[in-house]
DNA sequence: CCCTGATTCGC
DNA sequence: GCGAATCAGG
């Protein structure tokens, strides 16, 4: 299962990207049959190599040119040796992220990073959107969070049931 | 061992 | 162009 990369998956792995998401983030936020590597692969080929806000201050790692394992045939690979970009000292500050009361006003390409991705509506049909409330646990609000990463689905009683209610009111 | 991005290279 | 494999590092 592995869509091409349309506009809007583009257009989405852009912007979450740069809101400083780590790859894995992306894609499993892309939602299924893509990699992290194919993120940080196409991430690359996009050109955005570099990001403005990165959550974790990844040194710029100076890899050894990378051994060889190659039976034979040296292609000649003259890589250039360029890991620290002249970076024009312009420490951005991104993220002025919108954040609206009533959910399902995000969509994919307007959902933030520490917006709630809560899926709204059917995921095939135009209205598709996302809560967009402000993500506490996880990439979800308090209020999905807790359907979401549910720690116990036993219950002597009816558990399902509880479930079913609480998913009601967004479907 | 979990994670991160970076790079190379076969496809 | 794509992404798995592989790398260096936190």
């Amino acid at each position: 299962m592995s869509l091409g990369w349309t506009e809007e998956r583009v257009g989405a792995l852009k912007k979450l990207w740069l809101e400083g998401q780590s790859a894995s983030q992306i894609a499993k936020a892309l939602g299924g049959g893509v990699t992290r590597n194919a993120v940080i692969g196409k991430v690359h080929r996009l050109g955005l190599s570099g990001r403005a806000a990165p959550s974790q201050p990844v040194r710029a790692t100076f890899r050894t040119p990378r051994p060889r394992p190659q039976p034979s045939a040296q292609p000649s690979a003259p890589r250039r040796i360029e890991a620290a970009q002249p970076r024009p000292a312009a420490p951005v500050q991104p993220s002025p992220v919108p954040m609206p009361d009533l959910p399902g006003t995000a969509t994919v390409l307007t959902l933030g990073a520490h917006m709630c991705k809560w899926p709204i509506g059917d995921p095939s049909s135009d209205g598709f959107s996302f809560c967009g409330r402000r993500a506490a646990e996880g990439v979800y609000c308090v209020e999905h969070a807790r359907v979401a990463y549910q720690p116990q689905a036993k219950k002597g009683k009816d558990g399902a049931s509880e479930l079913a209610r609480s998913l009601r009111r967004y479907i």
